[in-house]
DNA sequence: TGATTTAATAGTAATAGTTACTGATAGCGA
DNA sequence: TCGCTATCAGTAACTATTACTATTAAATCA
């Protein structure tokens, strides 16, 4: 893999990032730094360097996928009115299949929906 | 909710499915039996038959969402070589948020990912 | 039962997120 | 420094899904 400036900017725009940037908001900040770096090479190493393991992608049905610079594994909460995502502990860590699974286990994506309590608070009011 | 023969159909496909299938898949299934239905009726009923707690949605992020019968919580497992979705039991039963957090939970979803048992075995030969 | 209301339909167009393509550029090994 | 080729910018294409519109048909009611 090249060390390219381009995807040093993206590496370090979602390590610098603590709100789960999606694509789109990845790009919107590198055009801050570097005006005429375009939307596919943004998608394109934000794909590498996930499949690198040097950042994680946060899978989002029904939405844009997410970025992480955290790397283990660990739950997810969208907010369905801000949109936001946040981290979130369960209360039994990490799930895993339970004996009697027999393939090859890639990943785990455990994701929450509902409404955050801050938004929550806004509905009431 | 009016009882329109496209919508029973779209029901009676899911209820009889044990493969997770998607709106296509409902869609190629629907057509067999009625020519004329459209996919733009089956994603509508899909999405109306979850809302009403009459079927689940299973929500898979860089897939096509897939159509479910059992509708209490539980685990899926896709795998990325043949794509087929399977139940999946988990160690700790359904994850659930530790105490701290304070929005309103309304979905989880936990998602496996990797390669199944058959797929695997045929990649050894 | 037949008229009326309006949710739901078929067919099509539009949207959003993402990937593919193409000629030009630049990282890196020799 | 030269040459190879991964990567780039810019654009087009693709896929899953939703929106739109005129038409149809459930359900309500006289």
């Amino acid at each position: 893999m090249r060390n390219t400036l381009q995807r040093e900017l993206v590496y370090d725009i979602v390590m610098n990032s603590s709100d789960h940037p999606s694509a789109d908001v990845v790009y919107e900040r590198a055009r801050r730094m570097m005006p005429r770096i375009s939307m596919g090479t943004v998608y394109r190493n934000l794909k590498q360097l996930a499949e690198a393991g040097r950042i994680r992608e946060i899978r989002i049905s029904d939405d844009s996928n997410r970025y992480d610079k955290t790397l283990h594994t660990h739950a997810h909460f969208r907010c369905r009115v801000c949109g936001r995502v946040t981290d979130i502990e369960t209360e039994c860590g990490a799930a895993v299949p339970a004996n009697g699974f027999s393939g090859k286990l890639e990943s785990t994506d455990i994701l929450f929906g509902g409404v955050c309590a801050d938004c929550a608070a806004r509905e009431e009011a």
